[in-house]
RNA sequence: GGGGGAAUGUCCCGAGCGGCAAAGGGGGCGGACUGUAAAUCCGCUGGCGUACGCCUUCGCAGGUUCGAGUCCUGCUUCCCCCA
C-alpha cells in the first residue's frame, strides 16, 4: 500500500493532481483494498499467508540527506537516462520533473525494504512498472547482494482495443456492494469472441487442455465457453453459490424471461404517493440512469421496458398494484436484452 | 528575469466573427443486424419540470456590454523560446 508514495502522486497522470490523503482516508483505502483481495489471498500470520504493509512506515521517516546517501549513491544518471520512459519523454520534448525522475528511487527502496523485512523476492506489476521494478532489482543486488525478480503484465485490453474494466455503471468493481454478482457474471458472459481463450487463461484456473477445447468452439457454440468463463471468474470472487445464482438468474432472464431474487434490486420509497409513481421515478430508482432527465430521455427513446412492456411515456403512472408477484417488484430493463434491475416499493 | 502560447460540456480529445446548452471525433447507452459477440449503419449522450419553461456550465476573481466561452484587468496552473 502506497501510503508514502501517494503523497507525491502518480507521475504518469499529469492532468489531475492527486490530492493529499489524510491518514484516516489512507486507512480506509487500505481496508478497502484488503477486502478486495481477500477472496483471492489468505491474509494472516502463517508462513504462506499474505501480509499488507504501508510504505509510509519507512518512507515518511526518511530524511532527504539520508535518502540520497543510502539510495542515491546506487543510481547513476547514465542508467536512468537509458530507461525507456525517460528516453521517450526527453525525445518527445515532454518535460520530466525531478519528482518523477525520483519516483523510481522510492519504489526501488520499497522493494529493498520489503526484501529486508519479509524476504520478498518477486515484484509484480503492470508493464508501465518495468523500469521501477528493475531499479529495485538492481538496488537489492548492489546493497544486499541478493538476486530478486520481477514480473510485468501488459495492460489488459479487449480484442477491439478497449481497456478492460468499463461497463454500464462505470468500473467493474470487485466489491459486491458496488457491482452485484449478477452484473459481474454478465460482464464476463459478454466477452468478445476473440477474447474468450485469452481471458480463460488469464482469469480462471482451468486446465489449459480444457481451455483449448473451449476456445475451439465456433459460431454460437462459443457462448458455452463464455458461460464457463463467467462461472469460473464469478466463483473465484464471490464463491460458487453466488456464481450459480447468477447463472441461474441469467437462464431465467434470457431463457424464459422470468425474474428471480438474484437480480440486482433497488428500493423505491412510496413516500406520499398512495397510487404509484411516474415511470420516470421508477426508472430513476433502478439506478440504471444517473438522473431523471436521463430517465426521461431513455423512456422517450424507447429504450426502457417495465415489467416486460415497452414504456415510452415518461409521465405514465406505474401503480403499486402493478408489481410482479411473488417478489413484489417492478422489473426495469434497459434495452431489449439489456441490464435488468428489480425495483422494490418500500415504505 | 524577459517574450510568446494554452486552460472548453467533471470520461477523453477538440472547434468555437459578442447572441451558445456551445461544431466534430472517441468513449458510453439504445436500435437495426446477430449468437446476451465483433464489424457496419442509425438515434441519444448538462440538471430540474407533465409542459410554454427554468437553472447551471467554457481555469479563478472582477470589469465592459442589452447580452461574454468569445473583449478588458488581475490571479492560478501548464507549455514553448530567449537569458
Amino acid at each position: 500500500m502506497g501510503g508514502g508514495t501517494t503523497r507525491v502522486g502518480d507521475p504518469s497522470d499529469k492532468t489531475s493532481q492527486r490530492p493529499l490523503l489524510t491518514d484516516a482516508v489512507i486507512g480506509a483505502n487500505l481496508a478497502g483494498i484488503r477486502r478486495a483481495f481477500a477472496p483471492f489471498l489468505a491474509f494472516g500470520e502463517g508462513p504462506t499467508d499474505a501480509v499488507m504493509v504501508n510504505n509510509a512506515d519507512w518512507l515518511d521517516r526518511l530524511g532527504y540527506i539520508e535518502f540520497l546517501r543510502d539510495y542515491g549513491v546506487h543510481f547513476t544518471i547514465n542508467r536512468m537516462l537509458a530507461l525507456e520512459f525517460v528516453k521517450t519523454r526527453i525525445e518527445a520534448q515532454q518535460p520530466l520533473t525531478f519528482l518523477e525522475f525520483n519516483y523510481l528511487l522510492m519504489q526501488a527502496a520499497d522493494f529493498l525494504e520489503l526484501n529486508r523485512r519479509f524476504g520478498c523476492t518477486l515484484q509484480f506489476g503492470g508493464s508501465e512498472q518495468w523500469g521501477n521494478i528493475v531499479s529495485g532489482i538492481d538496488l537489492i543486488r548492489r546493497v544486499e547482494g541478493r538476486e530478486v525478480f520481477g514480473v510485468t503484465a501488459p495492460l489488459v485490453t479487449t480484442a477491439s482495443g478497449v481497456k478492460m474494466g468499463k461497463t454500464v455503471a462505470g468500473a467493474v468493481w470487485l466489491d459486491g456492494a458496488m457491482l452485484a454478482p449478477y452484473d459481474y457474471w454478465q460482464f464476463w458472459r459478454n466477452t468478445e469472441d476473440a477474447d474468450v481463450g485469452r481471458f480463460l487463461r488469464l482469469f480462471t484456473d482451468l486446465p489449459l487442455a480444457e481451455i483449448a477445447r473451449l476456445e475451439a468452439l465456433g459460431g454460437a457454440e462459443i457462448n458455452e465457453a463464455k458461460t464457463v468463463l463467467a462461472n469460473e471468474a464469478t466463483t473465484l470472487l464471490h464463491g460458487a453459490e453466488a456464481a450459480g445464482a447468477a447463472a441461474g438468474a441469467a437462464r431465467d432472464v434470457f431463457g424464459s424471461g422470468g425474474i428471480t431474487k438474484d437480480l440486482p434490486t433497488r428500493p423505491l420509497k412510496r413516500g406520499g404517493w398512495p397510487q404509484g409513481r411516474s415511470s420516470t421515478e421508477v426508472v430513476f430508482a433502478s439506478g440504471l440512469v444517473s438522473s431523471k432527465a436521463e430517465a426521461r430521455r431513455k423512456l422517450s427513446a424507447g429504450e426502457v421496458r417495465i415489467n416486460d412492456e415497452l414504456m415510452t411515456d415518461p409521465t405514465k403512472t406505474i401503480y403499486w398494484s402493478d408489481v410482479e408477484q411473488p417478489l413484489g417488484v417492478f422489473k426495469v430493463q434497459l434495452g431489449k436484452r439489456g441490464r435488468i434491475v428489480l425495483v422494490q416499493p418500500v415504505d
